[in-house]
RNA sequence: CGGGGUGUAGCGCAGUUGGCAGCGCACCGCGUUUGGGACGCGGGGGUCGGCGGUUCAAGUCCGCCCACCCCGACCA
């Protein structure tokens, strides 16, 4: 239950934030550091998230696959940049049943050491390829700065592990996978999202080639919201996954790899959001609408709530996500306060007014006030409610674009690039030289985020150092 | 892992010079209410973050530890 008002955005996004996914009952503290407890709420948001990219992975012709939890500690020594990177966040078991363990085992930080051993045991000929993985799963990461969804000890993620044949095909579904995230992300959750490669120095342990989809949130902060590796011969040649190819010769196979997690559910509530508490994109929302009914006496109680019942049943009969708000301990302003704050993106109000009417009164989440409500008839209520529900859900996806878009500017040097940085992201030419994404970080505190897939024409100068550059790269602050 | 802050009922907080642990909301019961966070009456709920020390006596003083938050170094 919930009574209390958030602390405005404006004023503290970080508590803003943190109040809101413990009030919503999204999810909530583990006694053990780091780790959080995903509530009813938000696992149920995020099985919605896992639908709508399972599906995709299906139709791109991807089979799910479970690979155990535990790794031999060893795996993790074979590839050199991959040992490198994830060494300090591992969790690793050294005791089992008792005994001293004759080689620890590490808490998968991620699978591609497992996989790639498992890959090798299974690819022969060229015939076996491709292998087209994923997996749901959880990870651990030991982590020093913990926030709730967006960067917890153990999260929940897919990840998938592909390979290929040529350097071509992996390359391919490098960016095809990309692809299927952007598409989820800016259909599903309504967030646009830019698509992009990821610096040297930004890349996945590992990879030859990280790419990214990066969003912006309420407070201008980017986020890397989902990410696909393009990891080359690297992990063949460390687990020997070796193939014929049609000519009777041995070759290394390309591998690839891409994950999402639930730190999407982060992304969401920090685009979408305000300070009356969450709004969700309908495609997404566990429930997308909620009947209020109104009523004082007995007698208004039995008429409202037939017709409540009839709508109820007419609408979840349709494939809405529907809830009856029946409670008669609290009142209807208690109820829309509540609801808001949980994001439910239409509400619906029937009182004895609409039974004499034939109306109903409908009030959107994306609008405050009463600007979002409006009163319609009964009639064709399933498409009405539909309809205004694609509504919302194009009208989430339009703001955050605007908003996005107004918080980025081109900077062309150094001054320019400070100023951008402090009003959301700069969209600069960059020479892609280290010294100069060092010198960003210590000038600006921004990073580089990602060099964008889409370029324009031509070339220009690099933002810090003036020589010739040929891509642009998108700066900014970063979660 | 460094710097700062906060830990007292489910949540938000007060607690003076060391002297009976409180307030608001929430919760439970009964009644009246119900179109934007209802009201009355009655009630329950506490190792004061933990451990140790000083003291006749510690929420309060001292030491150590833990958790969480904010700011920095690393990351989905």
């Amino acid at each position: 239950m919930t009574e209390e008002q958030l602390t405005p955005r404006s004023e503290n996004f970080s508590d803003w934030y943190n109040e809101l996914v413990l009030k919503a009952e999204l999810a909530d503290y583990s006694p053990v550091r780091g780790c959080m407890v995903v509530r009813p709420y938000g696992w149920s948001l995020w099985e919605n998230c896992q639908a709508g990219l399972d599906r995709r992975f299906k139709e791109t012709g991807h089979s799910n696959a479970a690979f155990p939890l535990l790794i031999p500690k060893s795996f993790f020594e074979k590839e050199k940049e991959h040992v490198e990177g994830f060494s300090p966040e591992l969790a690793v078991v050294t005791v089992g049943g008792g005994e001293e363990l004759e080689e620890p085992l590490v808490v998968r930080p991620t699978s591609e050491t497992i996989t790639g051993y498992m890959y090798s045991k299974w690819v022969k000929s060229w015939r076996d390829l491709p292998i087209l993985i994923n997996q749901w799963g959880s990870v651990v990461r030991w982590e020093l700065r913990t926030k709730l969804f967006l960067r917890t000890t153990e999260f929940y993620w897919q990840e998938g592990h592909t390979v290929h044949a040529t350097e071509k095909e992996a390359r391919e579904e490098t960016l095809r996978m990309l692809d299927v995230y952007a598409d989820f992300a800016i259909n599903d959750a309504a967030i646009p999202v830019i698509k992009g490669i990821k610096s040297e120095a930004e890349k996945f342990a590992g990879a030859v080639m990280s790419t990214t989809i990066e969003a912006m949130m309420g407070d201008t902060k980017a986020l890397q919201s989902g990410t696909s590796h393009f990891l080359g011969q690297n992990f063949s040649r460390a687990f020997d996954i070796q193939f014929s190819d049609r000519n009777n010769e041995q070759q290394y196979a390309w591998t690839t790899s891409w994950g999402l997690s639930t730190r999407m559910v982060g992304a969401i509530i920090m685009t979408h959001g305000d300070d009356k508490g969450l709004i969700l994109p309908p495609r997404l929302a566990p429930i997308q609408v909620v009947i209020v009914p109104i009523y004082r006496s007995e007698t208004e109680k039995s008429v409202v709530m037939e017709t409540a019942d009839r709508i109820f049943a007419e609408l979840k009969g349709s494939g809405l996500r529907i809830k009856m708000d029946d409670r008669e301990e609290v009142t209807p302003g208690f109820k829309y306060n509540d609801w808001e704050m949980r994001g439910v993106p239409l509400r619906m109000e029937i009182g004895p007014k609409d039974v004499e009417k034939n109306s109903v009164a409908l009030a959107r989440r994306d609008r405050p006030g009463r600007e979002g409500k409006s009163f319609v008839l009964q009639a064709n209520l399933v498409e009405t409610v539909k309809t205004t529900l694609d509504d919302i859900q194009a009208s989430l996806l339009a703001k955050a674009t605007a908003f996005r878009d107004s918080h980025i500017s081109e900077a062309k040097d150094l001054d320019e690039l400070a100023k951008a940085v402090q009003n959301g992201w700069a969209y600069s030419w960059w020479c892609e030289n280290r010294e100069c994404e060092i010198k960003i970080k210590e000038l600006t505190k921004a990073t580089t985020r990602c060099m964008p897939i889409d370029q324009p024409a031509g070339s220009g100068n690099c933002v810090i150092c003036g020589k010739p550059a040929q891509r642009k790269v998108l700066i900014g602050k970063s979660y």
